[in-house]
RNA sequence: GCGCCCUUAGCUCAGUUGGAUAGAGCAACGGUUUUCUAAACCGUGGGUCGGAGGUUCGAAUCCUUCAGGGCGCGCCA
C-alpha cells in the first residue's frame, strides 16, 4: 500500500493512453515523474510534475497540459473529489473520503508488515561492519557505525532481503603483535610484580588488559609464562579471543549480534591470500613496482621499493597500492583483498562495509580490488559514518588510544542507555559529523527525540488502558466508512509516506530517515492530541466513556507505525513513561 | 600538494532519484494543565541555503570554480 507508486503507476497509464490516442507526445523515460505530498500551504492531498515533465517535448506550457491531464484522469479516477491545476504547472489532487478509508484500511490490515516494500526485487546483502580492532573495548567512535550498519540491516530485512551480518577480526599484523606483548606483560605485573612499562610507545596501556590477563591465568593453570617467545601464538590467540568476549559483551548491550566473526588470521593461514593474489596476477591487475612519495612527504625520508602492486589506479584511485611490506608478509591491504574474494566466493547480491571517517581514503582501493575480482562495478558499497565530535565539559575531547583516554561503549550505555545511545547515533545522516556532548546527553536526556517518539506511543496506549482494550489486539471495524477530518487526514498523510521513507532508507543506505520520520509523525500526533484540550470533541475517548471507531483507527494505525519503526531503530516502546 | 566528506536560523541539524512561500529542536519572548500522560501543545521573532558562475520551465539539491572546516595520503589495521 505505497500510493505514490499507485499513483505514479496510474498517471504513467493514463499518459501512455492519451499518447496512444494521439494528443500528446511523451518522453522515453518516464522515471522522472514524481508524485508526493504538496507544501503545507496547500490543502490538497498529492500533487505531480507530470504536465512540466512533458511541456518540453510537446512545446506546450505546462499549464496547458495539465489541464488536459485533469480532464482524462477525472474520467477514470472514481476516487479523487478535485483536481486543482497550480501556478507552474502542478496537479494537486484531493481524494474523496472513501480512498482515505480504503488506505487507512489497508494499512491496519497489514500490521506491523506496512510500509515493508511490495516489489519482488528480493536480493541478498552482505554486510560487514564494526569490524574495530580486537584490541580492546569498542569505544564511542566505533558506536555509531555499529548502529548505522545494524539499524541498515534491520530495514533491508523488512523489505524481505536476505542479509548476512558479518565482523571481520584484525587478528593479524604488528598491531596484535603489540597487544599481545602488552598482555604478557600484564601477566608477568600479576604472577611476577614486575611493574609494567608505563611510557613504552607501542604497548597498549589501557587498565582492561589487566583483567584479560587474570582471566587468561586463571583459565591457563598448567602454560608456562617465562618466555614470550615460546608462548606468544598461543597468547596472541588467547588475548584476542578475551578481546573479542568484550566486544560481543559491548555489542550485545547495544542490541547488535553477528552472524559470523570472520578472523583475519584464518584467512592468511588457509593462504588465502596467495591464492587472490595468484588469481589477480594472472588477470594482469598486480605487478611488480615502484610508489613515488606523496606531494608533501619529506623527500629525504622516503626510499622507493621495488614492491608488489594492485593496479588499483586502473579503477580510479591516485596510486597503485603496496600489497607486501619489505619482510615479504602481506600488508593490511593483501589481507583484505583476499578477505574480500572470500566474501565475494559466498555468493551474494550486493555487499556493503560500513567505514569509519578515518578509512574513508581506503574505499577506492577496496572497491577496486572488488570489481577486479568480481569484474562487477558496484559490486561492494562502501558507506562512510563521519566522526563523531566528543565534547566533555564543554571542550572538545579528544580520544586517544596511547593515553587509554577514552569513553567506551561501556562508559555510554550506563549513563544514557542503549536505546538513547542507538536514537542519537543514527538520528543525522552518517556524511555529517555529530557533535556529542556527553554531559548535556547525560543531563538532558528528557530533550532527547527518543523520548518524544516514545511518549506518543505511551499517551496512545493510555488510551488503551482507559477503556480496556489491549494495544496488541486486532481492532475490529464493521465498515469503513468515516467521514474524517483534516486533521485526521493530516495524520493520515504522513502515515501514507511510511512505505516512501523505508524505500528511499532502504535504496539509498541511509538509516538514518527513520528516526526523523518517526520524530515527525510523533510531532503531528501530539498536537492531535492537544487538541483536544480545546475541543472535546477531538478527544479519544468521549464523555461517555466509549471510543469511537474513527478514532481507534488513528490511534491503531500511529501506534502500529511507530512499534514497526522502533522495532527497526531496535528500541523500546514502553506503555507507560 | 592530492583524494574523500561537510558548510542551511544565534546553536545542533532535517530537507524525498531537481519542484511550489526552505523546515524542526534548542536558546529568547508570550500563552495553554478541575481534562485520554504538560517528557506535550499553540503563538512571536530569527535565513544572501559558505561565495561566484553554469545547466534547467524550476537548483539547498546537478556541473565548474573559489573560500573555510574535518578526515586520510608506502611496509598502522
Amino acid at each position: 500500500m505505497n500510493i505514490f507508486q499507485i499513483y505514479q503507476k496510474k498517471i504513467k497509464d493514463l499518459i501512455l493512453n492519451i499518447n496512444k490516442n494521439g494528443k500528446i507526445e511523451i518522453p522515453e523515460n518516464l522515471d522522472s515523474i514524481g508524485v508526493d505530498i504538496p507544501p503545507n500551504q496547500f490543502k490538497s492531498h498529492i500533487s505531480t510534475n507530470v504536465a512540466m515533465i512533458l511541456s518540453k517535448i510537446n512545446k506546450t506550457n505546462p499549464m496547458d497540459l495539465a489541464k488536459k491531464i485533469k480532464t482524462e484522469l477525472g474520467k477514470v479516477d472514481q476516487s479523487i473529489e478535485k483536481i486543482d491545476i497550480v501556478k507552474p504547472g502542478f496537479i494537486n489532487i484531493t481524494f474523496k473520503n472513501i480512498f482515505w478509508n480504503q488506505f487507512i484500511q489497508g494499512v491496519i490490515n497489514e500490521k506491523y508488515e506496512y510500509g515493508s516494500s511490495s516489489s519482488n526485487n528480493k536480493k541478498s546483502y552482505f554486510l560487514e561492519f564494526v569490524s574495530a580492532n580486537p584490541t580492546g573495548p569498542l569505544h564511542v567512535g566505533h558506536c555509531r557505525g555499529a548502529v548505522s550498519g545494524d539499524v541498515l540491516a534491520n530495514i533491508l530485512k523488512f523489505n524481505k532481503h536476505k542479509v548476512h551480518k558479518e565482523y571481520y577480526v584484525n587478528d593479524y599484523g604488528n598491531q596484535i603483535i603489540n597487544f599481545t606483548k602488552s598482555v604478557y606483560l600484564r601477566i608477568k605485573e600479576q604472577i611476577e610484580n614486575k611493574p609494567y612499562p608505563k611510557d613504552q610507545e607501542d604497548l597498549y596501556p589501557g587498565e582492561y588488559i589487566i583483567q584479560i590477563a587474570k582471566n587468561i591465568i586463571n583459565d591457563n593453570k598448567d602454560l608456562n609464562f617465562d618466555s614470550f617467545d615460546k608462548i606468544s601464538d598461543k597468547l596472541t590467540i588467547l588475548s584476542v579471543n578475551e578481546s573479542i568476549k568484550i566486544i560481543k559483551s559491548n555489542l550485545e548491550n547495544i542490541g547488535i549480534v553477528h552472524d559470523k566473526f570472520q578472523s583475519e588470521r584464518e584467512i592468511v593461514n588457509n593462504n588465502e591470500v596467495q591464492k587472490t593474489i595468484d588469481k589477480l596476477i594472472k588477470n594482469k591487475f598486480v605487478y611488480n613496482g615502484k610508489i613515488k612519495a606523496p606531494e608533501g612527504e619529506d623527500k629525504n625520508k622516503w626510499v622507493e621499493r621495488e614492491q608488489l602492486l594492485f593496479r588499483s589506479t586502473d579503477f580510479g584511485d591516485d596510486k597503485d597500492r603496496a600489497l607486501q611490506k619489505s619482510d615479504n608478509s602481506w600488508t593490511y591491504f593483501a589481507g583484505d583483498v583476499a578477505y574480500h574474494e572470500n566474501k565475494l566466493n559466498r555468493n551474494y547480491d550486493t555487499y556493503i562495509n560500513i567505514l569509519g571517517a578515518d578509512h574513508a581514503g581506503y574505499i577506492k582501493r577496496i572497491t577496486a580490488s572488488v570489481e577486479a575480482l568480481s569484474g562487477e562495478k558496484n559490486k561492494l558499497i562502501c558507506k562512510v559514518s563521519q566522526l563523531v565530535k566528543l565534547i566533555k565539559d564543554g571542550k572538545p575531547f579528544k580520544m586517544s588510544k596511547r593515553k587509554g583516554d577514552y569513553i567506551t561503549v561501556e562508559d555510554l550505555i550506563s549513563e544514557v542507555g542503549k536505546d538513547a545511545t542507538r536514537f542519537i547515533m543514527l538520528n543525522r545522516s552518517s556524511d555529517a559529523e555529530i557533535d556529542f556532548d556527553f554531559d548535556k546527553v547525560k543531563e538532558k536526556s528528557k530533550d532527547n527525540p527518543l523520548y518524544y517518539v516514545q511518549y506518543c506511543y505511551a499517551r496512545i496506549c493510555s488510551v488503551f488502558r482507559h477503556i480496556n482494550k489491549d494495544i496488541n489486539e486486532e481492532i475490529k471495524i464493521e465498515k469503513y466508512n468515516f467521514n474524517f477530518s483534516s486533521e485526521d487526514i493530516d495524520v493520515y498523510k504522513k502515515i501514507s509516506e511510511w512505505p516512501k521513507c523505508i524505500e528511499i532508507s532502504s535504496k539509498k543506505l541511509e538509516p538514518h530517515r527513520v528516526p526523523t520520520y518517526l520524530y515527525e509523525l510523533s510531532s503531528l500526533f501530539h498536537s492531535y492530541w492537544n487538541m483536544g484540550k480545546e475541543d472535546k470533541t477531538k478527544r479519544f475517548i468521549s464523555e461517555d466513556k466509549k471510543i469511537s471507531d474513527e478514532k481507534l483507527v488513528l490511534l491503531k494505525s500511529v501506534s502500529n507505525v511507530i512499534k514497526t519503526g522502533m522495532n527497526l531503530v531496535g528500541v523500546s516502546t514502553p506503555d507507560k513513561m
